[in-house]
DNA sequence: AAACAAGTGGAGGAAGCCCTCCACTTGTTT
DNA sequence: AAACAAGTGGAGGGCTTCCTCCACTTGTTT
């Protein structure tokens, strides 16, 4: 019975210095996750935001909690791209559009791979929008296959696939990732492509938990 | 004028049990490296030789020269594996088969990326074997293109990037990696022949450097 | 404006990493 | 087999990381 009309974060009140502080925090953090990976120490973010560590534990009681906190928006954004996929009618353009605008998230943002793979014990709605994009994912591969747009052979783990090659595009511009990300998407996007296809050797049996760098996060 | 027939590592007689131990050393630090990537600690590959650390650091003072030396085999195989190639007639057989195999090694290795990009500032040796590869892919490359077979869009950098691509797959098990890679490379190949080949987006300048994972190495 | 809970900063604790030191053991040589 | 250099193990130094503690400050409430 909160007067809150969406999200969670409400609970307490909050002091305005405090909120204020930790809208810096949070941007900060969002700034230096990008640009550096998940890497960047608790010391550095405190630092950007002109606060002190403590300041910082006591808003986000460990790590992973900023991370998830700061990485909310982004898993957002991601859903709603599934979603705008689903609602267009071209089954094609559907699938290319929504693998082009996920890579190209985590081409520009450093440490996007590792806040989607590492756990967030505490994070249901992370669990839980992750496994409706997977399902979205699903579900435009399978409308592409039956509009005879992606080769038969195409399977959800070719996904996975691209995700975790994408993931392992880095470069010290944003711009030149992002530029070697929509090279090798679209090389990718190629290659699904339903034309004269030769036969590839069988898909892997993955998964998207796969799509992890081992050690980005923590 | 040492008796050595070839390599250079001679230098010091060395007694028979700190022999032993030193390829124990090697035999645990390849092992490791290969299955947790080059993060396991120098405790770890101590326990895994029956060795104390100190000594892993008498006949290793750093653990950058002792990934140098486990990865001497591999960047050697590396560098046979372009000869190879170029001593082949068909050039488009000669690319793919380079790339498969390159692809391959880094997929059933953890470490592989870590060691090929981390800088060592002790061995020359081994930045020298990576830039003759660097110019036999160039010349694969160039050899297949010409032959036709190769699309003429394509860049030196798109090695760059299946490489990157390639670093960015892992799995728990060497199987499902390499099935995973194969699947990639496949891809990526399909998407790289000269068939009716709609225009990419244009090649990011990037150069072999970038192949790079920040937070794996040291 | 007084009073108090809420908020704050920086020192430092615990753990993990690479690497060093040194008293002790062991292979090799004459 | 005696003597000695070469080799060895494990404690711990120095650094970095995440996170905690507590004396002090500041916004808010009556």
């Amino acid at each position: 019975m909160t007067t809150e009309p969406s999200r969670i974060p409400a609970a307490e009140p909050l002091r305005v210095d405090a909120r204020n502080n930790r809208t810096r925090i949070v941007e900060a953090a969002r700034d230096l996750f990008a640009t550096q990976g998940l890497d960047v120490t608790m010391t550095d973010i405190a630092r950007h935001s002109g606060v002190g560590v403590a300041t910082l534990y006591r808003r986000f009681p460990t790590k992973d909690s900023l991370v998830t906190e700061a990485f909310a928006e982004q898993i957002e954004l991601c859903a709603s791209v599934v979603a705008d996929a689903l609602a267009d009618p071209d089954p094609w353009r559907a699938f290319h559009t929504v693998l082009e605008q996920v890579c190209a998230m985590q081409a520009v943002d450093r440490g996007f791979t590792g806040a989607f793979t590492s756990r967030f014990p505490d994070s249901a709605t992370f669990d839980q929008l992750r496994a409706r994009a997977e399902q979205g994912f699903g579900e435009l591969a399978d409308r592409a296959k039956a509009s005879g747009h992606l080769r038969a052979d195409f399977t959800f783990d070719d996904i996975t696939l691209l995700l975790m090659a994408n993931g392992g595009i880095v470069a010290d511009s944003r711009r030149t990732a992002l530029a070697a990300s929509r090279r090798l998407v679209a090389l990718m996007l190629h290659a699904f492509r339903a034309t004269g296809a030769e036969p590839l050797p069988p898909a892997p049996h993955l998964g998207l938990q796969h799509v992890v760098r081992p050690p980005a996060a923590h």
